[in-house]
DNA sequence: CGTGCGGTGTGAAGCAGTTCACACGCATAT
DNA sequence: ATATGCGTGTGAACTGCTTCACACCGCACG
């Protein structure tokens, strides 16, 4: 996107403005020309159904998937049903670089979460590939301090907040997300995944969703939430024990 | 330890058996000797007593640590006094990696669990020489793959598992960690460290270990639990549901 | 050689959040 | 239009865990 590479206009027109997905992530925005040219090779595109499975937990790290389209859910299950979001992840994003990098298997399940386009890059070729790019190794080490960073402060939330805390956690974090996605601050999530990446029922968190409504901080829609007033929510979810 | 390091005898005998500790660690070990000498000239020694604060959540994160004798506490804690440890770090073990690597502030508190002794490695040197090691820097993704893989696990079980299920968990992974410091599968922690790291109340944590001291799964001592079944506590870690 | 404090043990009361059961509305397929 | 289904809204019963209020023990330190 915007970076000279005119040598090749003519093989697949295509999927070029796919590819600009990957050029424009943090992760391969520096990436030399030739070098890009060569990751382009490896990335193999796919189409997913809302609701295909990518991968399953367990199961060998054997790609690094960019997210083209769509957003892929990266949840855990346990043996008695229940399930719990652990991120949602959009167009421009990729996902599923641990198994890849240490070669582990997956810790949790990615699901398509609406139909998707994806690409999918191989293991095989994609490690010795970041081995020949000492650049690209300093952004794999940013990009897992950033999950790191990401899963610590979930840790953090989980045991020291309760429901009114996580709630605005949770919500602060989807509109800092989607804020340059969608204009406003309209989140297009259902009430039910908002529970699951809470860890907390879907009746209390609606009941909670409707206390914040009467007091005009969101608004509920069919599929969404809109956050009306952040300040309130901020507050909440910095000190807790507060109450909606 | 056990590594050719011939030429340099004669310096600083009181310390190179500390610096063994570097030496021995999974990130170091491969490092040449020369890479090795430089990176022992970036390690400053420093000695704590219990309950010192080596640095807290927010601050800037100007250096890795490296623990030589002692344990150190990772905790968070929130604004009405309750408090979660994320992890306790033992002799040959590193932490602050993080915000070495990233540059932002520390996500955590780092305290002195007993006394200890340190090693402290400035930023500025350190983040230099990583980048002149391109194994070092696959190293370090390494580490942080594995930590992540930690924090994500911890997650699953705060959400999914209840109180039996998270100190069963909490349990197998003291025991697995301490196989190699203690001989048998005494966990020197007190009750109140074990309800820190599960995210519930001391009471309840020492009502269900007395449950499975009455089964013989374990034998509360003082200051310590010894682990005498591991078998039925993999079993509720694992699928949760059960009782105990 | 007490004496005090940190760690442990235990019951009773309370409560946050779950579970259950059901009604309603919107939305897309037929 | 009508059906089918998913998302939402809401109260009542239930429960796992917390909180509180103790008593007890052993080790460390004066």
């Amino acid at each position: 996107m915007g970076v000279p590479q005119d040598k090749t206009i003519e093989p697949r027109l295509v999927t070029s403005s796919k590819l600009a997905v990957l050029r424009g992530h943090p992760i391969f925005c520096d990436l030399g020309a030739d070098a890009f040219e060569q990751l382009c090779r490896y990335a193999k595109h796919a189409t997913l159904k809302r609701g295909a499975t990518i991968f399953s937990k367990g199961d060998p790290g054997n790609s690094l998937i960019a997210v083209i389209s769509g957003t892929v859910k990266i949840s855990i299950s346990s043996p008695d049903g229940r399930s719990a979001i652990l991120n949602l992840i959009g167009p421009g994003e990729i996902f599923g670089e641990v198994a890849v990098l240490d070669g582990q298997a997956r810790t949790a399940d990615a699901t398509a979460n609406s139909n998707c386009e994806i690409f999918v890059i191989d293991r095989r070729e994609f490690l010795p590939f970041v081995r020949s790019q000492p650049a690209l190794a300093m952004k794999f080490i940013e990009l897992l301090c950033t999950r790191l960073r990401w899963t610590s402060d979930q840790v953090e939330e989980v045991i020291l907040q309760d429901l009114p805390g996580r709630l605005a956690s949770a919500l602060i974090r989807l509109t800092e997300r989607h804020k340059v996605a969608q204009g406003g601050r309209t989140i297009a999530v259902t009430q039910q995944e908002i529970s699951e990446m809470v860890g907390m029922s879907r009746e209390s968190i609606n009941k909670q969703l409707r206390a914040w409504a009467a007091r005009n901080w969101v608004r509920l829609e069919h599929g969404a939430i809109v956050v009306l007033n952040l300040e309130p929510l901020q507050e909440i979810a910095g000190s807790e024990v507060q109450e909606g």
